[in-house]
RNA sequence: GCACCCAUAGCUCAGCUGGAUAGAGCGCUGCCCUCCGAAGGCAGAGGUCACAGGUUCAAAUCCUGUUGGGUGCACCA
């Protein structure tokens, strides 16, 4: 069964086509006014307009022919022309079902028109770190090809790396520099070359800035860097080898970023891996009559009459024969074409709007010279990231924030968020989620009474005390009253302190004591546990802790955080990065949407634990009513996400979705029903609205975890 | 200079193949935990949709112009 959108819409297309007029007048949409339909169709209007008849007049007959639909309660003329639908309980109900009973697409339905593409990263750069706008590229462009690949398109991603242009002249120049005697730059050496490479990924991202900045101001060792490119592209083994250690040892530091984001790709190609296919590309061009010399350059002109704006040339060959991105990414594209199975249709570039005229210069001379059909390349451009100012996103230094740094601090920032500290005892309140989930954690894996968390605790405060005591932390980083606790002068002796200590832990809840150890190591970063020696079996403990907290409950919210943060926002536009909001428990965030997920779960376990089983659905009340059309929305959401190439129509889904859970598990009891019939009407409710959301959040890349 | 994109609530943004009283999040105000995870829910205040014209029964949405902001314009990719 089709989403009842598309059969209300099936319905009324047929009801106009039965009048007389064009069945596009038939679209149905969710209504604007919950209080007065369920859909509603606007076509009336628009149609009268253009047969020169009266709108009322039309949509009563349409309401008409839709009264006798079996799945229309009540079809109701309102305003100018508006039909007003509204559908039964029982329509719901087996909507629902329906929904609950689809494991494979969760309500969601195929594209009508798969088809094979490739989907290009747009390459990070192999000499430079990835910063903040690859964040983007890898985000929205993974979140397609899970997208595509989901409605059953044949889909391959491949990042492109830029490893293929001057940035390489500037690495081989600068390491000779540094290191002449390597023997990479012995032209009489013929090989092999070492397999270790000679350089590691922090080399990489000092070798090129330094050189970079001499170029700036240094035409002569600007041309030097030309002068490495011309020869690595013809060939010379050295440089090659090289350029095959630069790009493993900067691919295996991209891996690290990308698998945190969870981004995988199917090709780590680069525009080094079509060098072969140049020549015969060039050649191609100068049979077409398209290729002409200009200022010592070897160029196309992709200009045409129509245009409006200035449409310079492609270059295929700069004017010391060397070749740029224009080239490469034409070459890349015959080589996708040629040599794919089964043979590319389409392909997405995902890259920075601002590359909107190259791309449209390529794409031109793609199609001019007959590498693909007309309209099958797409830019799939994006906005910037900004910084507060409203300026793409700088450093408190000015440079570039790398990647890595801001999965760092997502991840240190959402730590910040699972406790908070009481301000007159010092005492720390950790996340009610976390303080669960540890609780399971170890009672999974071994007793851990209240009795041996109490030694923890101890041995914990007796560490802060003498790191405090030595001056080994800094001073405003701890919690005032703690710091006063530690300094009482009785503390001055060890087994004073620990008398103290083991009192304040005897009073202790067992799950305060987890509140409290949890606290001090989110507040001081874990950094006690340096000191701890690592044989004693509190240290273990506390090892464990961390890895749990770091790995399994900070990990997925950040990286729920950064994504959706991402994703939400209309791709093309730029947009605000602000750290505090995107890693909010509160409000449009992927956190919210985690927790919204993972409450669904723990109601779901509790009511299995106690015996309760999902059963036939039966929707009645209101609140059951928006949950059911909340989810019948899902087929149109990804249907349109993958039309527009926009993932936000997605994410404006899945969190519409968890408000109207929200809304429906504030209404009514769940697990909690005392009527067994509507108890396991409930909880079917609640399993599809689970299983959506998963199947939903899992396309933008955000796996849901048991416990946050 | 030329071209492209953007301007919607105090803030961040949806809505833009024209349709009813322009939506959401944050923030603000008020209620709701003896009850399934309150990181929640419900209710409320808050808008000349940058400005000026035009097309239309109907414009945030389409057209023209103005202002303000961003971006790009052949040898870095």
């Amino acid at each position: 069964m089709a989403s009842l959108t598309k059969d209300l819409t099936a319905a009324a297309s047929a009801a106009f086509s039965a009048i007389g007029l064009e069945a596009r007048w038939g679209d149905v949409r969710r209504s604007d006014k919950p209080d007065l339909a369920d859909f509603q169709c606007d076509g009336a209007m628009g149609a009268a307009k253009s047969a020169g008849r009266n709108p009322r007049e039309i949509a009563s007959e349409i309401a008409e022919v839709l009264k006798a639909y079996p799945a229309v309660l009540s079809a109701e003329v309102a305003g100018p022309g508006f039909i007003n639908l509204r559908v039964s309980d029982a329509v719901l109900s087996a909507r629902a079902a329906d929904i609950l009973a689809d494991k494979d697409m969760a309500g969601g339905e195929p594209a009508p028109d798969p088809q094979v593409t490739v989907i290009d990263f747009g390459g990070p750069n192999v000499a430079k770190p990835m910063h903040v706008g690859h964040l983007r590229s890898a985000v929205i462009g993974d979140t397609l090809q899970r997208l595509l690949k989901f409605l059953g398109d044949t889909v391959t991603s491949d990042t492109h790396l830029g490893d293929w242009g001057l940035q390489m002249g500037h690495l081989v120049t600068e390491l000779y520099d540094e290191q002449p005697d390597l023997i990479y730059f012995d032209e009489s050496y013929t090989g092999p070359y070492p397999d270790e490479p000679p350089v590691t990924i922090e080399d990489l991202g000092r070798l090129y800035p330094a050189a970079s900045n001499k170029a700036k101001d240094d035409p002569a060792r600007n041309q030097r860097s030309q002068n490495a490119v011309a020869e690595l592209q013809a060939g010379r083994p050295g440089y090659r080898a090289l350029l095959k250690h630069f790009i493993n040892v900067s691919v295996a530091a991209l891996k690290v970023d990308y698998a945190f984001l969870n981004v995988s790709f199917d090709l780590w190609k680069g525009e080094s891996d079509v060098d072969h296919l140049i020549p015969g590309l060039i050649e191609r061009f100068c049979k077409a009559g398209l290729a002409e010399e200009s200022q010592g350059a070897l160029i196309v002109h992709v200009a045409r009459e129509s245009d409006k704006k200035e449409m310079p040339p492609v270059m295929l060959l700069n004017s010391r024969g060397g070749t740029g991105y224009h080239t490469t990414d034409l070459a890349t594209i015959e080589d996708r074409m040629m040599h794919m199975h089964p043979t590319a249709e389409r392909m997405l570039y995902v890259v920075d709007q601002r590359q909107a005229l190259h791309f449209e210069q390529v794409f031109r001379a793609a199609e001019l010279v007959g590498l693909i059909d007309e309209g099958h390349l797409e830019h799939i451009g994006f906005g910037t990231v900004n910084g507060p100012d409203g300026k793409p996103f700088k450093t408190r230094e000015g440079g570039v924030l790398r990647l890595a740094d801001l999965i760092l601090i997502t991840t240190e920032a959402v730590k910040e968020k699972l406790f908070r500290e009481d301000a007159s005892t010092g005492e720390f309140i950790v996340h009610d989620g976390l303080t669960r989930a540890i609780q399971e954690h170890f009672s999974l894996n071994r007793k851990l009474g209240r009795r041996s968390l109490a030694k923890l605790y101890v041995n914990l405060m007796m560490t802060f005390r003498s790191m405090r005591m030595k001056d080994e932390w800094n001073v405003r980083k701890t919690s005032t009253s703690f710091n006063n606790i530690i300094r009482k002068s009785t503390l001055k002796s060890e087994a004073n302190a620990m008398h103290y200590f083991y009192g304040l832990a005897i009073d202790k809840t067992k799950s305060q004591l987890i509140d409290t150890i949890v606290g001090h190591l989110l507040k001081f970063n874990f950094r006690a546990l340096g000191v701890f020696d690592s044989s004693r079996s509190s240290s273990i403990i506390l090892r464990r802790l961390q890895e749990y907290i770091e790995e399994l409950y900070a990990r997925p919210i950040a990286v729920a955080a950064l994504r959706f943060a991402d994703l939400q926002n209309t791709r093309t536009t730029n947009y605000v990065f602000d750290i505090e909001r995107f890693t909010s428990f509160e409000g449009k965030t992927g956190p919210y949407l985690l927790y919204a997920a993972v409450r669904i779960k723990s109601l779901l376990r509790r009511a299995e634990a106690d015996g309760n089983a999902p059963g036939e659905i039966v929707v009645g009340h209101d609140a059951e009513r928006a949950l059911v059309l909340a989810l019948d929305g899902f087929g149109a959401a990804l249907l349109g996400a993958r039309e527009k190439r926009m993932p936000h129509i997605l994410c404006e889904h899945v969190f519409g979705l968890s408000q109207a859970f929200s809304g429906f598990y504030g209404a009514l009891p769940i697990a909690n029903e005392s009527d067994p019939a509507l108890r396991a009407s409930r909880l079917a409710l609640a399993t599809a609205v689970l299983r959506q959301l998963e199947v939903g959040l899992g396309i933008l890349g955000i796996d849901v975890p048991e416990r946050m």
